[in-house]
Parts: C-alpha cells; sequence; structure tokens
DNA sequence: TAGGCCATCTGGTCCT
DNA sequence: AGGACCAGATGGCCTA
C-alpha cells in the first residue's frame, strides 16, 4: 500500500489529533463555527504553532468566506463532520508526505549556488533531465569498458536490466567526449527555469 | 499590484 | 465502509 510511506504518527500532527478531539468533545461549537477556516496551516505558524482552534468570535464581523467554510457550513454536522476532518487530516498528512518526498527529491538534484528552492514542477524537470543525464554518462563508462576488456559476454544490464548484455548494445548516440557537456546542460536547464 | 507558488479544504471516485 | 487518490476552489505569501 501506498500508505506505507506516508505513516506519520500522531506527535508529528497533534493538530490532527486536536481537530478530532475537538470535535468529539465540543461538536456544537466546533461544527457549527466557521473555525476550519481560523485553523489554517499559516494561523498555527503565525500563532505560535497554537494547535488549538479558535473559539468563534461573535463579535467579530465576517470579512471572508471561502468556498470550504460555505461547504462545512452547509453540507455537513454531527458524525459526517467528524468523517470529514478526519479525512481532511488524512489528506493534510498524504500531502505532508509527498512534500517531504519533494524535498529528498530536490536535495539529490544538483543544484546552483545561492539559488531558490525549486518549485515542484522544476523539481520533476530537473529530476528528469539529472536522471537522462547520469545514464547517459553511465552508459559511456560501459561502453568504454567493454571496449577495453574486450569484454562480449553476456552480462545483466545495469542501465536497462530487461535489455540485452551491455557491451553489445549500442546504447544512446552519445558518446563519452560529450559528456561533460551534459551538466553544463542541465545547469543551464536549471539557470533558463528561474 | 499582478502573477507564481503553495497549503488547505472539499467532494467525487476508486480500491481494499 | 473507510482510506487513498485526485482535481477544483480558495486565500495567503512572496517577488518582480
Amino acid at each position: 500500500m501506498a500508505a506505507k510511506a506516508e505513516v506519520v504518527s500522531w506527535t508529528e500532527y497533534p493538530e490532527d489529533f486536536s481537530l478530532l478531539h475537538q470535535a468529539q468533545i465540543s461538536s456544537k461549537t466546533w461544527i457549527a463555527s466557521n473555525s476550519l477556516h481560523d485553523f489554517s496551516r499559516r494561523d498555527g505558524e503565525t500563532a505560535g504553532l497554537s494547535l488549538v482552534p479558535k473559539l468563534p468570535d461573535p463579535s467579530a464581523g465576517i470579512t471572508h468566506r471561502n468556498k470550504a467554510d460555505d461547504g462545512a457550513k452547509t453540507s455537513h454536522f454531527g458524525p459526517q463532520r467528524h468523517r470529514r476532518v478526519a479525512a481532511n487530516a488524512r489528506e493534510r498528512r498524504r500531502m505532508h508526505g509527498l512534500n517531504k518526498a519533494f524535498d529528498e527529491l530536490r536535495s539529490v538534484i544538483p543544484s546552483l549556488e545561492n539559488e531558490k528552492k525549486l518549485s515542484k514542477y522544476d523539481t520533476l524537470q530537473m529530476a528528469q533531465i539529472y536522471i537522462t543525464e547520469l545514464s547517459e554518462l553511465l552508459a559511456g563508462v560501459v561502453r568504454q569498458d567493454c571496449e577495453d576488456t574486450g569484454d562480449k559476454g553476456p552480462r545483466r544490464s545495469l542501465l536497462h536490466p530487461h535489455h540485452g548484455p551491455d557491451c553489445v548494445q549500442t546504447g544512446s548516440a552519445h558518446s563519452s567526449d560529450g559528456e561533460s557537456s551534459h551538466f553544463s546542460d542541465l545547469e543551464e536547464s536549471l539557470t533558463r527555469t528561474q
């Protein structure tokens, strides 16, 4: 199951527990209010990670409401609302897992000094370029090794495990003398995206 | 100030 | 039935 990669303890996301707990113990004030909007991530950050949902302030006028608030107000009550809140927490956890994966991917992609964080789209693009460059580089090394040893025996390819042996494979059209330009191309691509 | 990027909520759909 | 996944909507933050 994919969920295995996203297993996160409750202690890592205490807000999940707070939400559910709050929904259970004070569903009237929690569910019937528009506090979901108040309990946004940024509120948590700016308020010093105070993860206790704000109580509705009757004196405060409604300056803006989003669709989610409207939905929360009109679509679900009681147990339904409880399930929605739990689903929101799971979705938040899932997205955090996804973002963590993006961070790990960024950490293995070469980047320029003083470069700002790659966007998600750019991260995927750079990863694709980087993998291609590494594959072609490795293909060149393998070919060179085969030429040096004269080895033509069958060997399982590290680059393409389901393909034939490396040494009889023609591989990509790139020659090893172009390898140094691969990474400059990557760097150029990185620059272009900024 | 507009545009890009992001986090979050939400409802629908698929899967176990 | 419940969880995972997805896409749309919304609003906040940041930068040119």
